[in-house]
DNA sequence: CTGTAGGTTTGACGTAAATCATTTGTACAA
DNA sequence: TTGTACAAATGATTTACGTCAAACCTACAG
């Protein structure tokens, strides 16, 4: 077993604004048998360097509304989401909302050359999560060379979905950003193996809104007016069904109508 | 001599919509006394290993509107800024256009694991940068794992600066976004050795509207106001002067009165 | 110097989305 | 079942920013 205290990145965080503490409310795992191994950072490593790595790891789960981090906490962590969802947002000091971005299964957070997160991470659905200690990663990206090169893929691929929403957050209207959400969702959910078309929704309006840069009620008008045009169709449970998928891209690519 | 061709990258651009194509102007260089040695990605290399770089390396220049890439160009190069300025950026099918980042001396481009440039590469002032075709940059991460590293530290700190372009497009206001914008790029010439407080503006109001998610219009507006208010100064050259530094800063934090 | 062209500023007006307010829907506990 | 609490939808109104239009400024060519 790990001699690794499990609290590297939830030091000390006290219950400000209505979140609960993040507290390990469970421990296991082997890498090697891990569920989203073939899709996380973990991927390009064999059975036998995994094996090491499994000593440095811990697992945890986390419920709705926990924080892993946040914004501003001296970096001590990197994460790999197993199960469940979270969302990652900067805050303004009067209290206005910005979402960066939303993470699922096999998705990896943390990893920071800064001294700060730049982002609270926050937990939508209950997470199951292996934390490692940054200076042990570190040691195994030097190690692993292969790793590093892993890792810089997720970051670009990561930076050209950030290049997409600036055009969405610059420059897009209400109807197109909930459109390209929406398709984005979806487009996600099948490359994580879920059902594609009607496609969950696991977030609230006002964190749609938040992503999206603009208020639960735009978000709520913008919805309606999608399906009132029939475009899409609200299914049990939080789901979207789109309707007309050629005319939903139309609109998210900003060619709508 | 290396015997690389020397169009990678640069290969068969039509004359599109105003655009001159990008043409080398100009051979040279040897990379050990390279001008941006130090801030570049060369800066983990030894001189040794920098000299078999130079052969895989060609510098050119551009003069203001050549375009190095088109979004949707298949990649085939990366390039090293050696000086000038470029501006990157997407469009929309209806010509809306959003500028995802500004490139000054020392910067990096064209690192991607796609298979295609997902935006544009425009200069914006005159161009010096050496090229390094995309097999060859892949073949130099693999020999030395060092490069990845310090690659990965550079893309982690493009999206921590995209994240915070997330926060200024979604939730900040016209004159919050401006003054945050002159702040950063006070900072940005203050890193590369340049002058900060009158700081040069080397781009367009239309430029900056486009990489604010405003209209030209706007941008003057904005800029009339924080001069107004006597927290900036216009000087010559498109040079603007910070007066007020507390209260810039606190405007661009959304803390302004 | 004079004309021309591009960028910038300023003004008048329109509008998409924000704000404020209320109603409706939904999940869950007693 | 009823009550409670919070999320979502809808309506009424305001507003920050966009659009349209004109004037102004600066640079450069002849």
């Amino acid at each position: 077993m790990s001699d690794f205290s499990g609290d590297a990145g939830l030091r000390d965080i006290a219950d400000s604004g209505g979140y609960a503490p993040a507290l390990p409310r469970d421990v296991s795992s082997p890498c090697v048998s891990c569920d989203v191994r073939t899709q996380a950072v973990c991927a390009v490593l064999t059975d036998d360097e995994l094996g090491g790595l499994a000593q440095l790891t811990q697992t945890n789960t986390y419920e709705a509304g926990d924080t892993l981090f946040f914004e501003g906490d001296s970096v001590g962590a990197c994460f790999i989401v197993q199960a469940g969802a979270l969302k990652l947002y900067k805050l303004l000091p009067d209290g206005r909302r910005q979402i960066t971005g939303f993470l699922f299964k096999g998705d990896f957070l943390g990893m920071n050359p800064a001294a700060e997160y730049g982002y609270t991470a926050e937990v939508l659905e209950p997470v199951k999560a292996c934390s490692l200690p940054s200076d042990k990663m570190q040691e195994l990206i030097d190690t692993y060379p292969k790793l590093s090169n892993r890792l810089l893929n997720l970051a670009s691929m990561e930076l050209a979905v950030a290049q997409e929403q600036m055009l969405l957050l610059g420059r897009k209207t209400a109807q197109e950003r909930i459109a390209s959400f929406l398709l984005w969702l979806s487009r996600r959910s099948e490359d994580r193996g879920e059902q594609a078309n009607p496609v969950r929704v696991p977030m609230s309006r006002s964190d749609m809104g938040d992503y999206l840069g603009l208020t639960v009620e735009t978000v709520s008008r913008s919805i309606t007016k999608l399906k009132t045009s029939g475009v899409i169709t609200l299914k049990e449970g939080n789901r979207v069904e789109i309707s007309d998928l050629d005319m939903m891209e139309a609109i998210a690519a900003g060619d709508g109508a």
